[in-house]
DNA sequence: CAGCAGGTCCTGT
DNA sequence: ACAGGACCTGCT
């Protein structure tokens, strides 16, 4: 077990930001984690943490969890005219953006379309006990855990369309199906992808069936770490019109509102908008909503 | 029963 | 380019 004092960091509001999926509450101020194949149980009392993983596996958490990035200074560069932004980032000063699984953000987020979280939560774990593998944690003390890596793309090819509609993913079984085999046959390159700037990464991850606007910035913040990533969805999309409406945004066409908003807007936090993002997104959904998964 | 949920694709102008 | 409709499934 290793134990750190952080700031600008908290789980709950992590756990509740819509970024992972595999992170659970098992009781108040103790949360699991998976990520690729690894197991973690983490406890926060205040800025106290306490990670309980092999010590090897310290650093790669460390590193998932974004805790050498200044949190504080995205923080304190929020526009003190912009009240609503100010309200959201104070409400979620804790959340920072992980370091995630690139395919496992791109299966994720393509089962994430016109599907609420506990849902998304549901289908991944599913896909994860069906095609991942078992693996077995044992902590000092005797107390073992059993739990499922995300499926590989080869692992995951094994699903036939028919699997994946079973599994209810409805039309969105066809996007996967297709993927796995373009990952398998080398059309869809991990590492190619993993080593182009955010730029390059949109244009690429728009070219796959089952992957637009929205999927991709989801990929390229939350998979890829391209924090300047601004994903537009239905919550963000009223945000926008409640809280950053101008009279001049009538002119524009449906296709470019939003985008032209976010610029507008939040263009001035230059190479880190996605930031701004969580925090308005957790803000508004959980905070204001009630929404607490 | 109609409407909607972390959208995308396809079609017709 | 742009707008409108279809699409799986489950929940209200």
């Amino acid at each position: 077990m290793i134990t750190i004092e952080i700031n600008h960091f908290d789980l709950r509001q992590i756990a509740g930001s819509g970024q992972c999926f595999r992170m659970n509450c098992l009781k108040p101020g103790l949360y699991s984690a998976v990520s690729r194949g690894r197991y973690l149980e983490i406890s926060q009392e205040g800025q106290q943490f306490h990670f309980h993983c092999p010590d090897e596996d310290y650093p790669f958490w460390h590193h998932y969890f974004d805790l050498n990035t200044d949190y504080g200074a995205f923080l304190s560069s929020v526009k003190k005219r912009d009240h609503y932004l100010q309200n959201a980032a104070n409400a979620g000063s804790g959340i920072r953006i992980l370091n995630q699984d690139a395919w496992e953000m791109i299966i994720t987020f393509i089962i994430s379309q016109q599907r609420t979280i506990p849902k998304i939560r549901e289908a991944v774990e599913n896909l994860s006990r069906l095609y991942g593998e078992e693996k077995h944690c044992t902590f000092p003390g005797g107390k073992t855990v059993v739990y499922f890596s995300f499926p590989t793309p080869a692992q995951l090819k094994k699903a036939s369309l028919e699997d994946l509609q079973s599994l209810k993913l409805g039309y969105r079984a066809r996007y996967i199906h297709r993927i796995c085999l373009d990952a398998d046959n080398g059309t869809l390159d991990l590492n190619r992808l993993s080593a182009m700037g955010y730029r390059d990464a949109m244009e690429y991850l728009l070219g796959f069936y089952g992957i637009g606007t929205k999927v991709a910035n989801c990929i390229c913040l939350f998979g890829l770490h391209h924090i300047e990533a601004f994903p537009v969805d239905t919550w963000i999309q009223q945000i926008l019109t409640n809280h950053y409406y101008r009279k001049k945004y009538d002119a524009l066409p449906k296709s470019r509102l939003y985008e032209t908003m976010v610029q507008e807007n939040f263009g001035k936090y230059k190479g880190y908008a996605g930031v701004m993002q969580q925090y308005i997104f957790y803000y508004e959904r959980t905070v204001l909503h009630g929404r607490s998964s």
